[in-house]
DNA sequence: GCAGACTATCGAATCGATTCGATCGAATCG
DNA sequence: CGATTCGATCGAATCGATTCGATAGTCTGC
């Protein structure tokens, strides 16, 4: 390890440094770092040496990114605040998968929180944000002004739904069809008065009642496409937005729902996060799930603090990541992409049960 | 908004094909976009005319960067996986705060997570990660060789407790004042057995009972401190290392220490997490929080699907992202900065209370 | 002993933008 | 009217490394 003693801006040790006390140019003194072509071995031990003596530590990053066109930095965009967007585990396990991938290609995830949430003009800065390619992986809205400039930019984008456009690619879950499922197996059950707690329409709503319009006008695809699925089944869910995709928000919901004069023997989240706040809801109402009232959640997150097993769509959150990283790999790879379609499915747990005698 | 017809690998516009087109020098062209120096306004505006035609969309981050000697990047190392990391709103919190300032800075945030959890060699690719700082936010090891690398390149670092050594600036917590404070309140309300679980000692260790000797020979600095405060109250408080600082570490902890002959009265938590599961742990029990058993945290966060307010160490998690990015932010403006001391403070919830009579 | 095949190394161009000092014309001043 | 200043623009060097094509030098085989 070389010795530093002063901190500071001493002068940079660059190739050249390195190459002139080894005796060597630097297109020799380069490759021995590289490894592209073989060095004679005691060229290659001079080299080191000089790189020790003289405390270089390896080809200077910027430098080498320009040369090679690859920064070896990803974009991964957060249309939120990380306190909110990282609150859901839903998240956080999306994030992991995609780090996996990321890592193992040896680069490194750039957060980028869109502080305009995804509208407006995202400011000059962005444009000198270095990234090999820019991931959304939050459900938010199908037009994104920070997307467009990096597709602008000929940057690579993918998303999980949102937003779209061309030259976007997707990993697509069937959102209606899965949402329909979980109403599917609601009506198995005999429930016929659900109620529907949607995640945000758009950013910045507040917790309350709507009507089908409202959500057909939505630029959100996922909460619209599920909130579809749930009607696809149920002509006649009351509908609820949540403000966030968060636990209080659930328990809003679900509170203005159960406030209803015809209350519902069933709630469908479309979040696991909901659907734990709902939960609380009608537990500290004296309501006992699913005795009394059916939950059912989105994703297929593990709560730990949470002792019940939620009925829900797994999403395998891990394995979209992973998904959506090989998409990013296979693209920077220079391969052909098309959109990707990722499975979903039904777990049923004890959150659900058959509805309440009388009330069917 | 330029048309861009086909995607692909077109060959790169730049600032020499947009000069050319306009019909002046590079140097003239690179001040229209930096705004450096003043440009005619008639020039100017055809400068942005051809740059408009080409779909040149501002200059190439990374040459921009190499020129500048800065990237915009700024890197956080996580030394866990992403998805057990995350799970701790604290981390959450933290990595907020700090993105708000990075953002303030026009930097973006890139996350490490740190597969070698801070031993072994970090790879060579570690030495191609572009940064302009590096940041360490978690409680671990006092020696990091991926830090190490970082601050043998010249990059400034800067943590919080851990990794430590010459040139890493520190955003420090009195982590053993706080940790006795919290074991004074205790003691002041009488409990005198009590238990206490402490964060990890060592990535990759079980949950289990250790002594003292083991504490103090622990690496993670910020556990040790906080051990050796409560030690500092309670000479012999029996001693639980969690696997992860986690809800349901925190569960199992807390049951090894009901499971003791003399089970405790109170349970000191070396993290909100932590508590949460042992205040689960003695509901499953039976156990009446506080009236059976005290409990308490550290952190200060907010757990919605909690229902109970903590007694805690208050560490104002957002400020102190804040302040972290404020000492990256000084650092790059080439401020000489010393360690920084962060004020956190006890905050008493329903979670403590008397000791159970008889039992004092 | 020499053509031919290889190796190891080197020089120069390149990635794309920024910036310092120089130049040139026009405007200002006495 | 000549000297001076100012503003706009330009040329060239630079940030630091990589890579292509070329050049010595080495070894094989006949």
């Amino acid at each position: 390890m070389p010795s530093r003693g002063q901190a500071g801006t001493a002068a940079r040790v660059t190739l050249r440094d390195v190459a002139g006390l080894a005796g060597v140019s630097m297109s020799t003194a380069s490759l021995v770092f590289s490894g592209n072509k073989p060095v004679a071995e005691d060229t290659a031990g001079r080299v080191r040496d000089a790189a020790e003596r003289l405390g270089y530590t390896g080809p200077h990053p910027m430098a080498s990114s320009l040369r090679h066109g690859r920064s070896g930095v990803i974009a991964a965009v957060v249309e939120r605040r990380i306190l909110h967007a990282f609150r859901d585990p839903y998240v956080v396990a999306v994030l992991d998968g995609l780090s996996q991938v990321v890592g193992e290609m040896g680069s490194g995830l750039l957060l980028l929180p869109d502080a305009t949430e995804g509208h407006g003009d995202p400011g000059p800065q962005v444009s000198r944000i270095v990234a090999d390619a820019a991931v959304f992986m939050l459900c938010g809205d199908e037009n994104n002004a920070l997307a467009a400039q990096f597709a602008a930019r000929g940057v690579p984008v993918v998303g999980t739904g949102a937003p779209c456009g061309p030259g976007i690619v997707q990993v697509e879950v069937p959102e209606r069809d899965a949402s329909a499922q979980v109403a599917r197996h609601l009506r198995d059950l005999g429930h016929r008065t659900v109620g529907h707690i949607m995640m945000p329409l758009a950013w910045g709503n507040e917790t309350g009642l709507r009507t089908l319009d409202t959500v057909r006008r939505s630029h959100f695809p996922d909460t619209r496409e599920r909130a579809l699925g749930v009607r696809d089944v149920f002509r006649r869910a009351a509908l609820v937005e949540a403000a966030e995709a968060d636990f209080d928000s659930g328990y809003a919901a679900a509170n203005l729902l159960l406030d209803r004069p015809d209350p519902p023997t069933a709630i469908i989240a479309q979040s696991d996060l909901l659907a734990a706040g709902a939960v609380q809801a009608a537990s500290d109402r004296g309501l006992r799930v699913p005795e009394d009232l059916s939950v059912t959640g989105f994703d297929g997150v593990s709560l730990p603090w949470f002792g019940r097993e939620l009925t829900t769509i797994d999403q395998r959150p891990l394995e979209k990541g992973r998904a959506v990283g090989e998409v990013v790999r296979d693209l920077l790879a220079g391969d052909e992409v098309g959109d990707v379609s990722f499975e979903v499915s039904l777990r049923v747990g004890d959150t659900t049960g058959p509805a309440p005698v009388g009330r069917r």
